[in-house]
DNA sequence: AACCGAAGTAAAGATCTCTTGACATGTAAA
DNA sequence: TTTACATGTCAAGAGATCTTTACTTCGGTT
C-alpha cells in the first residue's frame, strides 16, 4: 500500500498538544478570537487545533508558540 | 482580497531555514536519502526543503529536528 | 569507458490545511 | 427578555503538502 499523501500528521489524535494549547491559552486568559488574531488566522483554526486531529504547519505552529509565550516543542512534543 | 487558503507559510522565502537544514544534514554526514529514511518521508520531501518556500507540517518538522539533533526554534525560528 | 551514489527537475494525483459564511448553544450582564 | 460574548458544527472551495515515477546531471571509482 503506498503511503499516505498529504501532510505528515500525528501517529494517533493528538489529544494532548489540543489540550496543553487551551490550558495555555486560558491561562493567559485569552479566547479562541484574541488567540486567532494574535496569530492571523481565522477562529476556525484555533478550533480545529483544540480538537487534535489537526496537522499545523510550522509557522502557524511558531506562531502559536509565541503567542503563548512556549516553543513548539513545549505544546507538540 | 481573501487571505488566501492553504497551510501558513514564511513571509518571504526561507532560505534561512533551508540553508540550516542542509547544513546541519552535511554537519552530520547525512545524504538526502539518509535523512528522508530517518524521518520516514519521501526525498522529494527533503528536497522541498533544503529549497526554501516550503512549510512542512509541525510534526514533519518536530522529525527533522530530532533527526538533526536541534529544535524547531533552532532551524525555522 | 562504464558504473554508481548523490542531488536535481518535472508532472500528476491523493489528501490535507485554512478560509469564509451561516447557524446553534450556553452563560452572563443590562 | 434582550443583548453580547465565547464556543461549537457544518459545508464548500482555494491552495498547499507529500507521494510516486521517470529522467537528468555531476563527481568519483573501477
Amino acid at each position: 500500500m503506498a503511503r499516505a499523501s498529504g501532510p505528515i500528521r500525528p501517529e494517533s489524535s493528538d489529544d494532548v498538544a489540543a489540550e496543553r494549547i487551551r490550558a495555555r491559552r486560558n491561562e493567559l486568559g485569552l479566547s479562541q478570537q484574541a488567540l486567532a488574531r494574535a496569530t492571523d488566522v481565522s477562529r476556525q483554526t484555533i478550533i480545529s487545533m483544540e480538537q487534535g486531529n489537526y496537522a499545523p504547519s510550522v509557522y502557524l505552529a511558531l506562531r502559536v508558540a509565541a503567542a503563548l509565550d512556549a516553543t513548539v516543542e513545549d505544546l507538540w512534543s
